[in-house]
DNA sequence: CAGTGAAACGGACCGTGGTCCAGTTTTCTT
DNA sequence: AAGAAAACTGGACCACGGTCCGTTTCACTG
């Protein structure tokens, strides 16, 4: 039971060298052959239409693949496990917010003060967090892996980048993670879902949060 | 596959109603039968040996079944489900650490100024939290659920209600679940074994985190 | 000290995530 | 163009969490 070589490769590993600039995940498909490809359509596809019909719940790895009319097998090795499929399919909403970060009119992208910045990045995420709550919820892998996989590292890089600019003083990455642990999907749909807040609560929650941790005061 | 009836019912419901005072876990041994509370300690006693022998991945639930000689069904009737079992081997400490912020002596318990509780609270949980690491990541239950558990809620409520002291004017559940975030056990272990922060620098941002949220100096 | 109903027991059973590998398809090399 | 190496496929297979339900044990009553 020891660690053997994998079985077959895994498509996207926990990368230790910084990411702050790989978008992260759907950088896998350059070299990919024609019906591997043409399967990863038909897969994600499927689960799409699995998701809209069953909720999250119902996407499971035999169905996805008997409704892509594939084995189990190239399912496992497409995603690596369902972890995988689910952020597959919330790749592309990540992949919209990372370049919104990264190239987009402020005061989302560069251009704006880091405390709008933020603010602006808080609500962001929080309105993609209801969006998709279910998938959200879904796809969060087991508690160990959660904060070092890549889009959550992005977003918290990023974060971190913007809080050392605010305040360059402070311990940057911590502070970084305190404020995205309030941006959490499982806290977010607690928050919503179980104690009945509305969003615009958490969208002020969370203005106040920024102000107070880089003591400054939000327009 | 809609929701019928419990087969059996569940140890302990997740309760809407205020829970600050309940002592959560633990109170559901009054009324036990003898051959039941026997099968109990034996289960938790076979349970902790595991965890001791093969890491808390190796605490299976039939695993520990056989090892402490009963049936599979009695372990489920007993805990609910594998992460009840978890908890209840977490179940000790959680409640000393209830007592201790309930009755115990200044800053952890009353008496002392909020902001020092807070400091206090913070450091308790971060000790306890790398001392069980493996366990408290292990019975970190499904996402949805982690936030409606009873003693995480015991825990944000005491948050709260000393955020609400220091700082009357603010959100304070909504700041207090901002804290806990920074205490997640699976954070904790990310900071801790995958980027190698010392215990020390995260007791230190939590101090930081402290002060600037209620906006004082702590000394 | 039976008798009785409720509670606990236990293990067969199921669905699902995940692995493996024998056979097939694609791509590369010469 | 042909053959070999690499990559992909798909379904049989396994382990584990969780459920069900017929059987057994307990504790209370008269």
């Amino acid at each position: 039971m020891s660690a053997s070589l994998p079985p077959f490769p895994k498509p996207q590993e926990p990368t230790d060298e910084p990411v702050l600039l790989e978008l992260s995940a759907g950088a896998d498909e350059p070299c990919l052959r024609a019906d591997a490809a043409r399967n990863r359509a038909r897969l994600l596809e499927a689960a799409t239409r699995l998701v809209a019909e069953h909720g999250a719940a119902g996407v499971t790895m035999e169905a996805v693949a008997a409704a892509a009319s594939v084995g189990k097998g190239t399912v496992f090795r497409r995603f690596g496990d369902r972890t995988g499929l689910l952020m597959a399919l919330l790749d592309h909403s990540a992949q919209q917010l990372q370049a919104a970060l990264l190239s987009g009119p402020p005061p989302l992208g560069p251009g704006a003060p880091p405390a709008e910045r933020l603010g602006a990045f808080g609500r962001a995420v929080l309105r993609q967090s209801v969006d998709h709550l279910e998938l959200q919820l879904a796809a969060q892998p087991e508690p160990t892996r959660r904060h070092s996989f890549p889009p959550q590292r992005f977003l918290s890089g990023h974060v971190t980048l913007l809080v050392r600019q605010a305040v360059p003083d402070a311990d940057a990455p911590l502070l970084a993670q305190a404020l995205m642990g309030y941006l959490d999907p499982a806290l977010v749909h607690y928050l919503t879902k179980d104690c009945g807040m509305p969003l615009e609560r958490l969208e002020s929650g969370w203005n106040d949060l920024v102000e107070r941790l880089i003591r400054t005061e939000l327009p």
